[in-house]
DNA sequence: CTTCAGTATATAACATGTTCTAGCCACACG
DNA sequence: CGTGTGGCTAGAACATGTTATATACTGAAG
């Protein structure tokens, strides 16, 4: 590698670099373009030159923790179906590590165009099939499903939820029972005798969390007072579709 | 109503019809806030003082098609699980009259913050409760799942796709043949005797319909040439998880 | 009819993503 | 050791969503 090249990877590092120090730094705001180029130490045209756009740079830095959470779930070692529902778990606790940067940057992502469901959805999506392939193997899963098919719909339901999560329109807690609770559905669907009852009991435990999540913030709903008696039964409905995360009081 | 209110809301609609024009007449491009003051024939501070934002402005436009839907929904007769599987058609119908328009306006509302999965998960997915319920209380949906917990699972599955859609990600076909699946595929999860090889029959066919699709998009692929064998297999799973439309020629 | 409050208007301004132009410097090659 | 060129830089420029300001109009109240 020439010199130049040496030089130019420098620079790309230096970016994504000062991409994720603003975004874990500032959280959304703060991560203008000039803001990084000068916590970069470069000039705003240079990430252009690098990256194209502010999509590709926050892509890149994206990629680079998938690739961590991709290997954490190749080293996972459970039941075959298990390994699914840990799987997912496992995501749940990177986006938990740090909330805000991953908030940020998964939204960004997201938002222009489909490149995010590319990044997910290509080779990274052979892992979540091979784990469906492992479970129908071991008997657990019915083999008669296409396998694409099936994990298309499956992986759609978490991405869904990850991006309502992103948007903050979910908190994490909810976006992970969701994700249970969509899993065992899913699941429950194409199980096998061997399967059913785990998966049924998967299922209920999912829907028993959803439901006490969603009491107690009709709780803190109603505590706090201020509704027609009219409203209420749709906002409780509404409520459990969707569970906002009220961030109204922080600065 | 005084006067006053009456030329409000007279600009309002103004807005609200410019704004349709201009995306149904120009794509995309061309719907900035000051073309969409121009054509509406108003200052350019008119929209923010009627409105408060842009998005505001779509959510309006595409609330009006919405209500429309749901007016279509509601006077759907067919057998109790036949009418799931007819909403979902009859909003692909909806979209392919004019998928330009729609895509747009999707995508646009989607982008900033969780407010259109507010409007379409609000009073709107009631209606998708409703015929839930009704397939239920007809015996073909087991009657111990929480219907809130499904209902938001479902519904999840078909606007992601919606949103795969409009963002290009795929064509209306296939995801039509998605949410075809995806509905059998869940429904199937919580079916009953008096249902289950219904839902069978539904999700084999969606599951062959797909298949075709994912073989016709890979055979032209293949058939436009220039690829080493070694990808060609990591392409064909691309290719099923997502189909991205092939728009480049189009200018 | 006068007056006044509310509202639209014109226009400027600001922040942001992105692009363009011109210059400049260091590295590769003769 | 020259020299030229690729690639970075500074900075301006452009389009866009949004906000602010000052002005003009207009319908309603006295």
């Amino acid at each position: 590698m020439s010199s130049r090249e040496a030089g130019k990877n420098q620079r790309r590092d230096d970016i994504v670099g000062a991409a994720r120090a603003l975004m874990q730094r500032t959280g959304d705001m703060g991560f203008s373009m000039r803001s990084l180029a000068e916590q970069a130490g470069v000039s705003i045209a240079t990430p252009y030159n690098l990256f194209g756009s502010k999509q590709a740079i926050l892509l890149a830095v994206l990629n680079d923790d998938l690739a961590e959470y991709q290997q954490a779930l190749d080293g996972l070692q459970a039941d075959e179906i298990e390994a699914l529902f840990e799987g997912i778990k496992l995501m749940s606790a990177m986006l938990a590590r740090e909330p805000e940067f991953y908030r940020n940057v998964i939204c960004a992502v997201s938002r222009d165009g489909p490149e995010f469901r590319y990044m997910v959805g290509g080779p990274r999506y052979l892992i979540w099939k091979r784990l469906l392939r492992q479970a129908t193997q071991a008997g657990l899963l019915d083999s008669q499903v296409d396998p694409d098919a099936f994990a298309i719909a499956s992986s759609q339901l978490i991405v869904a939820n990850v991006l309502e999560w992103a948007q903050g329109a979910l908190s994490l807690e909810e976006m992970t029972a969701r994700n249970h609770y969509g899993l065992a559905l899913v699941l429950r669907a194409i199980a096998t005798d061997a399967s059913r009852a785990k998966l049924e009991t998967q299922m209920r435990s999912a829907e028993a969390t959803l439901q006490q999540l969603w009491r107690q913030v009709l709780a803190e709903r109603l505590q706090r007072g201020e509704l027609d008696a009219e409203t209420r039964e749709l906002l409780a409905d509404q409520l459990k579709y969707l569970n906002p995360t009220n961030d109204e009081e922080t600065p």
